[in-house]
DNA sequence: TCCCTGAGTTTGGAAGCCGGACTCAGGCTA
DNA sequence: TAGCCTGAGTCCGGCTTCCAAACTCAGGGA
């Protein structure tokens, strides 16, 4: 059983990135993590068409990401803007990943645009990865991917025993040469 | 200076969207990550369109995520695979990102579909974000963003003192209540 | 010579993105 | 009371991607 066998719709990458997989949700995203919540701010400082920020806003709320709670400012009437729920906040590893990435990849020569802290102690903000012994996971450190109880086989191809949902959950090494 | 004055394209997390923000080029690296490496195999696991994914992997290559490698099997001629590049592989800790967000918030009842581990101790994988203190940073952990030395103001806004690139480094609370 | 295979390219229709114009609800002004 | 303004969208025509299916191309094998 290889990693190519198993249905890649059934991946909690794809179903992520199904949820945010465009050129603007995850600016969009972005900006309300900055605290920019109303349309027409997330719109002009995005540079996003109009319909195409409402829809994605639209679906940003119908997934449970952001919700969309009236506001009234003095002498105005009753408007609406956006904040993220638990589970959108839940995506910041993700923006921060993007975010360290990019400065290590895709800065100018100035540096990088925007650096972030704790706001408590002030010391700057880093994403890492660990196992549960602590061990730090480097770009080259070799993982292993077993097959979860959610996992399913292609259509394509045959089970090994035909009746059992998850066949031998065989490991598949992960990170290439 | 708030967040919304600065220019939201100069922004590592949009030049990193702008490699890789849409739906299918993520899941393309998942994949190469995963030891698919081959034209015909990545076409068949993701069920993409052929000419889709011919321009995504000459994109990829081009930002330098990945390269094109010539193999040769017995009796065959010689053929093109693909490989990540050190800038690819350093997009794990991206891929891991979404895929604990989608283990949490988009499994069904059978549990996630797969589950890694780090391949010399067995332990299981998570991304942690934390400060260079050694705190935690969780979802609703504040965060201070101060603009960095590559920081440009938006088109629209006046800078405080003209002629200085970079306006005073005021802090940007971030993460909404 | 013909057939097969992997790795694309071409093609025509569907879907999505863009900028700009339009709508709609309510408060303010004259 | 009519008219104006503003934030938050919706509508529209043109342009760019996306998709599936058909086609191409280079070499090895029968």
């Amino acid at each position: 059983m290889k990693w190519a066998d198993y249905d890649s719709t059934v991946c909690s990458v794809a179903r992520t990135v199904e949820v945010l997989g465009d050129r603007w949700t995850l600016l969009v995203l972005r900006d309300v993590f900055n605290g920019i919540r109303r349309f027409a701010d997330l719109s002009a400082h995005l540079g996003i068409a109009r319909d195409v920020l409402a829809k994605r806003l639209a679906a940003l709320v119908e997934e449970g990401l952001i919700s969309r709670v009236p506001y009234q400012e003095p002498g105005a009437r009753t408007r609406y803007e956006y904040r993220l729920t638990d589970a959108g906040r839940e995506l910041r590893p993700v923006l921060l990943a993007l975010l360290e990435w990019g400065d290590r990849h895709r800065c100018d020569a100035a540096g990088p645009p925007a650096q972030l802290f704790h706001a408590e102690c002030g010391a700057p903000v880093r994403v890492e990865v660990r196992c549960a012994e602590g061990h730090e996971i480097g770009p080259r450190t070799r993982l292993t991917a077993k097959p979860g109880p959610g996992s399913r086989l292609a259509p394509g191809s045959r089970p090994a025993q035909p009746g059992s949902r998850s066949a031998q959950p065989a490991t598949v090494p992960t990170s290439s040469p």
